[in-house]
DNA sequence: CGACTCGTTGAGCAAGGTCAAAGTACGTGG
DNA sequence: CCACGTACTTTGACCTTGCTCAACGAGTCG
């Protein structure tokens, strides 16, 4: 509870308050926390394992919209519209949520304004990095567009060899393309000697010089 | 004052105090409110007028990112990340900008939990829009786009005749497109009877419908 | 062990980006 | 108030990116 970003700052009195309004619940791989169509009155946190969150088009194209990690929450769209949502949340490993119900967060976030603070912080966040997307998913080329995502992805775990979150048909769809161009094009960085996969969809970035300058 | 949303829940007594600490300032037509690279330390309000806020790509390519309104306002970013701005803040018409520091705006939000709310509000529905526009960036091409955002446009303001907020190259930016594509697709509309184009950016919906549904 | 999903590679094609040029609206300064 | 210059818009022609369809290989779950 302690390490949930949003309630860090607040004293262990007040967090047990929350966390009596909690509901925890565990799930396997690939469980369903919700659908298009539903409601989810809840801010659900991810304590434990990875959820991906995506929309689905009439095409019946699958898009990643983002995957959340530990202390990530989501479910701050509906207490603000409470209207039906229209993406999918999935767990991608066996995962472990806390959920707390729209009416009970509202008041915390009015009693507690350092709750509403982090949270502003967080989707403001959030709002900046959906805004690159939107930036590079107009600016740049696909090939650009992936180098970029390998080298942010390595800058952010400051290291050589990153693993993606995903697969690579959900990163096609969350990067705007197909999953044969993705193929194709890590193929190509592989050819250069920019990188070198290995299995499970790990790469290793051997020339960040090369793709960030080209 | 009390037309701006995010305080409009407050009472005359604490209205009148953070206009105390606010700055006003008179804006003309296409002024610069700040430039990438430069640090903005303020909340920044529409009180009348419009701003756009749009990026430079290194191939000098403006990115329009979004139109702000009476009640609109921008810089939250900034107060999280504390960090220089990569985007362009500049005005449409004769304005008339709000602006208060960073720090007084910390105080306000810890102190006022139903700023802290609004903001939140408003930055999640922000969010919630650009998620949309990347959805539809991945998924529709340049034609379904445009006729999504005439009739989104359309929509908002409950009439058949819109008015383009901006000049059709900010839109096609804005659409992830080129003016050429934007020109030739609203022609090709208005050859089949879709919709009718005036001066100034006006356009005239005929034929919901058929837009809807191609 | 079998069924399914994911990943890779190939070939063809179309959407739309690019370059060019002409026309139009608009703001500015004389 | 008019004339000029600048920026925006439109139209045309061409060409590239990357999407689509298809087939095959590989990994994975039940």
């Amino acid at each position: 509870m302690a390490l949930v970003p949003i309630f860090a700052q607040l004293d262990p009195d007040e967090r047990h308050e929350i966390a009596q309004r909690a509901r925890q619940k565990k799930y396997g791989r690939n469980e369903q926390l919700y659908g298009a169509g539903e409601k989810n009155p809840y801010l659900m946190i991810v304590h434990r394992g990875w959820v991906k969150i995506y929309r689905l088009a009439e095409s019946g194209r699958e898009q990643l919209i983002r995957v959340l990690g530990p202390g990530d929450f989501i479910g701050e769209m509906s207490f603000i519209s409470a209207s039906e949502t229209d993406h999918f949340a999935v767990t991608l490993e066996d995962s472990q949520i806390c959920s707390l119900h729209h009416e009970d967060i509202r008041g915390f976030l009015l009693r507690y304004p350092t709750i509403a603070y982090k949270m502003l912080e967080t989707v403001t966040g959030r709002l900046e990095q959906t805004e690159r997307l939107v930036s590079s998913l107009t600016g740049e080329d696909a090939e650009r567009r992936i180098a970029s995502f390998l080298l942010e992805l390595a800058a952010r775990d400051g290291k050589d060899t990153v693993e993606l979150p995903v697969s690579k048909k959900d990163l096609a769809s969350y990067l705007g393309t197909t999953p044969e161009t993705v193929s194709r094009r890590l193929t190509a960085f592989e050819g250069k000697g920019w990188i070198r996969q290995g299995a499970k969809g790990r790469i290793e970035i051997l020339d960040r010089e090369a793709m960030a300058g080209m």
